[in-house]
DNA sequence: CTGAAAGCGCTAACAG
DNA sequence: CTGTTAGCGCTTTCAG
């Protein structure tokens, strides 16, 4: 391992000329500068940036806590985590908490020990006054999730309104009975997507059937036994919101094995806008959260708190859109 | 920032009893190590990794590089790398190369830095020589690719007898018109997918048309497009197989729209049994790759070499699964 | 513009 | 079983 003094050792300069050479090289004499990447060159000198990282006390490194890696959803914010990051000489470390908390909690390390200058979580389970201490002592961004009233930067789209326009967007074709197949209610984002079921109905003078309204688990095999279900009514629903496009797909498949026809039997929409959505037959009407974007501008509020820039703690929501495809027939007419 | 040796005033010792505390407890005395402890706790003192890492010239980082994030293949052999990791106390840092050549080279850079303890690549895009340079000094394994010839520590399956496996359910089923839609060819993989079809044609006696094989590019799209073609032809196949499960709903796509039937008018096969191809209608027979078992086993002979106790440098290859579902109707008769 | 020197916080011989 | 001590390799004052 060639060290920084063998390189000053053959340039005839001390250390910190060589340090200041690789950092501010405008310091240096351009003599003296170019004697150094010579040696530097000749040694193929690499710095060794653990020793960097501890008298500087940082690590350049940032940790990104997802609750399941094989989500499609988290992938695309991920990537835009990891393009902001790499930009600006970052690393990512991965860390997946298969869902227990109890992992979220081990990762916490990570940023107590310094290994990482900042964190970004996926969902925040973990105790409040857990998270709001590490929130005041070390960077940190929510994204996809936010707490209510927590003043926690974060980054997020407006399930509720959101999933009003996907509602909405159902009505406006003339439905009336329509059922929602939600999530788990544990999650913020759940009951969310169900308050905006529920306003659009209300705000359309729908009432709601309780009967329509059934709790899935994101999964696509919840979304086809829920399904089953609804179609085991006396009076069906005709037309479907899931709270993602999973358990969409299940639904459509349980429609179409009782031999009924999507769209024209039964309209659908999902939410998420995962790749295949477009691939399905019929192609998904769904919710798309413009991820890429969340996860650049998770990122950069996260650099921002590094840098102590943080104009203040803030938190964002962006817009998501309503990507019309086949699963709900044709265009909206209002 | 309290430090080791706040730990060791308090506690009314040396911080090199703090420290075998905290690595090697055993060879404290109890009532010196409680001491200890309770210092610790009272103080909530977390140990520097940093400073530690230095020391010992280590960090328990592996760096994990993959061409394109959003491949769900990739994931979950990151999937059983993560897991394999935590449970040894390692953490992983994601590099993406987004598929260029130059990004592998950067990422490159942390091993040799020594900001990470080892590396996995997912395809070997860069010069051999280099590749080759890098595998000498540094913990390396290659997975879901190999290179011939080279003795670098790698996990795959044998795409060669998948394919042929994958091919000869066809036959088995009937079929002699049977056309491939490959990935493109600069991949390792395609080629021997490609070989794979060709061998178990041959092994039947069946001749290779040239038109009936069509180099895709591993997307929807390009399976679609290139299905149109086969079925413009005069005598078109009566079954295909593609080289991944993207291509083949893209196949199956294009028939429909021309009214055919999958499976009764036309068998489909693919490869890599993606989430989504279960969910597809019809549901795709495939070649399963055991992704997860090949991430673990990726990060199990890394740590090996990283651990020196690498036994010899060995490539791995390990059994797929052909997945029968509906995309090609009756079950093999054979 | 450059060099000397003092650490960053921890670990690991080596003594005792 | 515990303390002393000498660094790991780099950065950064402070002088010159």
């Amino acid at each position: 391992m060639v060290k920084m003094s063998d390189v000053a050792k053959l340039a005839n300069v001390s250390t910190a000329t060589v340090s200041r050479v690789l950092r501010f090289p405008e310091t240096v004499k351009e003599e003296t500068r170019l004697k150094v990447l010579k040696a530097i060159d000749d040694l193929e000198y690499q710095p060794n940036i653990l020793a960097r990282q501890l008298r500087r006390n940082e690590t350049n490194t940032i940790l990104v806590v997802v609750p399941n890696i094989m989500n499609t959803v988290f992938l695309g914010i991920i990537e835009g985590i990891e393009a902001e990051a790499s930009k600006n000489n970052y690393k990512v470390l991965l860390g997946n908490t298969n869902n227990e908390v109890d992992n979220e909690y081990g990762l916490i390390d990570l940023l107590k020990q310094k290994q990482t200058d900042g964190m970004i979580l996926f969902s925040a389970r973990m105790e409040r006054k857990r998270l709001l201490e590490l929130c005041e002592n070390h960077p940190v961004v929510l994204t996809m999730d936010y707490i209510d009233g927590l003043k926690i930067p974060s980054v997020s789209i407006d399930n509720i309104s959101s999933s009003r326009k996907a509602v909405q967007h159902l009505i406006s074709l003339g439905h009336t009975r329509i059922a929602h197949i939600s999530g788990p209610f544990k999650y913020a984002s759940s009951k969310d997507r169900y308050k905006g079921y529920e306003q659009a109905m209300l705000h359309n003078d729908l009432k709601i059937d309780s009967m329509l309204v059934q709790e899935g688990l994101f999964t696509f095999e919840s979304g086809y036994n829920q399904m089953l279900k609804l179609l085991a009514m006396e009076h069906p629903p005709t037309a479907i919101f899931a709270a993602n496009d999973e358990m969409a797909m299940g639904v459509i498949k349980a429609a179409k094995e009782r031999g009924l026809n999507v769209p024209n039997d039964l309209a659908v929409v999902g939410f998420d806008n995962i790749s295949f959505s477009s691939i399905f037959d019929p192609a998904l009407t769904t919710i798309a959260q413009p991820v890429y974007k969340m996860g650049e501008l998770s990122m950069r509020l996260l650099l921002d708190q590094i840098r102590g820039n943080s104009q203040m703690k803030s938190q964002y929501i962006l817009e998501s859109d309503l990507v019309i495809r086949e699963s709900c027939g044709g265009r909206e007419t209002s």
